[in-house]
DNA sequence: ATTATAAGTGAAAGCGGTTTCAATTAGACT
DNA sequence: AGTCTAATTGAAACCGCTTTCACTTATAAT
């Protein structure tokens, strides 16, 4: 009952599981990776003892024996955006396909943390970086941070969901222009002209992209560009978008469809949109990127651009395992985005 | 431009450091974790060298020469719900405030993941283990678990948010009780009498102590229970939320106040009501557990009860190092709960 | 039975740190 | 200058596993 004392108790080794076996050291190790072949009846004799008493070969020797740990490193924006969360997992799924753990840390959005953090990876011995988000995901490239990646990546692969401009990292991201490709058709062909962009900053790769997507559309479908329908320098998240939508709309610039940043910023919308007294999608139709769970509790559901998760994530390790194995793949790969369509999407209203 | 080989580069250690600095590999590792005094002009040289090569000592080397790694194994049912994200973000802050190194895992409610992740995290060598959600929530401890628990506790302190008889575990858990009763006194006090209990499975221990609660409360205000109003063994998300009530509502029983499980399930507990036709709070109140971001998304915004994530976090980053090192703590740590009111309560409408 | 070749095995040298122990060196006081 | 104590230091052992190397034992082929 006395609380838990630090290094009370000697660890079992493989020596210990050696010497009852009676084999040697380097004997256990081989059955243990399954590295050389050992006599049938001495692997018997040894599993059994690593059974009996459940023995958990240090991983920390191990590592440090063979210079890889099969561990990958993930640093993420931030855990609690249903976005990150959710490629997490599927990283982790994948991963473990493939007998890697991943590790997760959170940045928060701050630079000096994800500086911190990347350390403290590369301390552990990481095989390799997957970077979700953060400095990653700028469209203009930090001096300073290119150098500390080129200097992470001098030992440890990193991988991101942005760009990297003169790095060697590898990226895997969303096909943000076909996103909003997605998004526009979908729209044009329910007769909508006034489409408004709500949230995001622009100097994040996709969003950035997004926007010059929309023009180009606008101008291939002979619509005017109506900068009023453009909301410069938002947020990503529920609060920025309703304040947005707020502005816009006590502005008396109406939109007959709002293309949100993300489902958070979609939400904040559609809250404003009811508060001015006006239906989704009758006089506004909403749509969005991400089609988290938050897409199945809007009323009315929204329509939003999925980003296949588990296919991410997958891609995501399979690079990084890439990179560490010396195995080729290609810089860059992307992931294609489809659209699910459901209840915030409806006919443009009639002109007046 | 070549893919990233393994192995291209061997580490620098301390002993390049050392030889550089013309000092001895033992004075580089006394800088390194300032154990003992050296004195200061070899020390200003190390140091110097330690940022001209940005040296980063091998954690692993270090965790096996001292059997310790200062991380803490966090694993979470599943990271994707934002209760267990915010959860494990204050305990990312709470460790880093002392110096320790959280890492997460997700068991997605799966038993056999969830045991090969604790194997997994003992291999890694963390000094302790927080178990956010599993299997260390359930109300009846299931004996060959309870077992493993012993055996990984005989190396590692584990600390759960839940119980686990039989287990020496330290535990820091949400007052269920209190919290169900907070919820309840505020629903009375608006005049409510015909309560409904939505979601949740009472083999989970704060869930069956909520139930317990709930039928005192009832008692001790004279209002007869009423078993209609209590959807059994539902789940914690929107859908379970929204057939639950659902099937309450099809069925004819008409509450004037629901208490859901948490934020998902009173998700789909109000579309379920508005699909209904019916006015929240006129109609009926809604209110939940866990006060994520989607009460403030909620139409009307959702009163629910919080827990105050970064206390929770601290005390269960607190209890672990108090096992690590040694320290004594209360073996059972609560966390309070503080009711969030907002739209979704409102008085009893009156009687027919 | 005799070789040639393949399979199986143990000793020992790392991997990159920490820490004990004994030896030096510096500083404080007579 | 001489002595005593405290502050600094380096050598070497060790943490627990992998892996090379040389050697022994089996198996296959002649």
């Amino acid at each position: 009952m006395q609380p838990q004392k630090n290094g009370e108790n000697k660890s079992i080794t493989i020596y210990d599981i050696a010497k009852e076996a009676g084999v040697s050291a380097s004997t256990v190790s081989r059955v243990l990776t399954n590295s050389a072949n050992v006599r049938s009846e001495k692997k018997k004799k040894v599993l059994a003892l690593i059974e009996k008493y459940n023995f958990k070969p240090n991983a920390l020797a191990k590592g440090l024996a063979d210079t890889k740990t099969r561990t990958i490193g993930v640093l993420a924006a931030d855990i609690r955006n249903p976005f990150y969360a959710s490629l997490f997992v599927e990283c982790e799924n994948a991963a473990r396909a493939v007998d890697y753990t991943v590790v997760l840390c959170n940045s928060l959005g701050e630079t000096d943390k994800e500086v911190e953090l990347l350390g403290k990876l590369q301390e552990q011995r990481v095989d390799a970086i997957i970077q979700i988000g953060g400095r990653g995901d700028d469209l203009a490239s930090n001096v300073e941070y290119v150098e500390l990646i080129n200097q992470i990546m001098a030992k440890t692969p990193v991988v991101v969901t942005g760009k990297l401009d003169g790095t060697r990292c590898h990226v895997v991201r969303i096909d943000a222009m076909k996103a909003m490709e997605i998004l526009m058709d979908h729209l044009l062909e329910l007769g909508h002209k006034r489409i408004a962009l709500i949230g995001g900053r622009k100097d994040v790769l996709s969003t950035f992209e997004k926007h010059q997507r929309y023009k180009q559309i606008l101008k291939e479908n002979m619509i005017e560009f109506d900068p009023a329908l453009v909301a410069e320098d938002g947020g990503y998240n529920f609060e920025t978008g309703y304040r947005q939508m707020n502005e816009m709309l006590d502005k008396g610039v109406r939109p007959t469809a709002v293309v949100a940043i993300n489902d958070f910023s979609a939400m904040g919308v559609m809250r404003s949109i009811n508060e001015h007294g006006l239906q989704i999608p009758q006089d506004i139709s909403v749509v969005s990127y991400d089609n988290t769970y938050m897409a199945e509790m809007a009323i009315p559901k929204l329509t939003s651009v999925d980003y296949n998760y588990e296919e991410y994530g997958r891609k995501l390790i399979d690079t990084a395992t890439a990179m560490i194995e010396g195995r080729k793949t290609g810089q860059l790969r992307m992931v294609m985005p489809t659209l699910v369509v459901r209840g915030s999407s409806g006919p443009a209203p009639l002109e007046l």
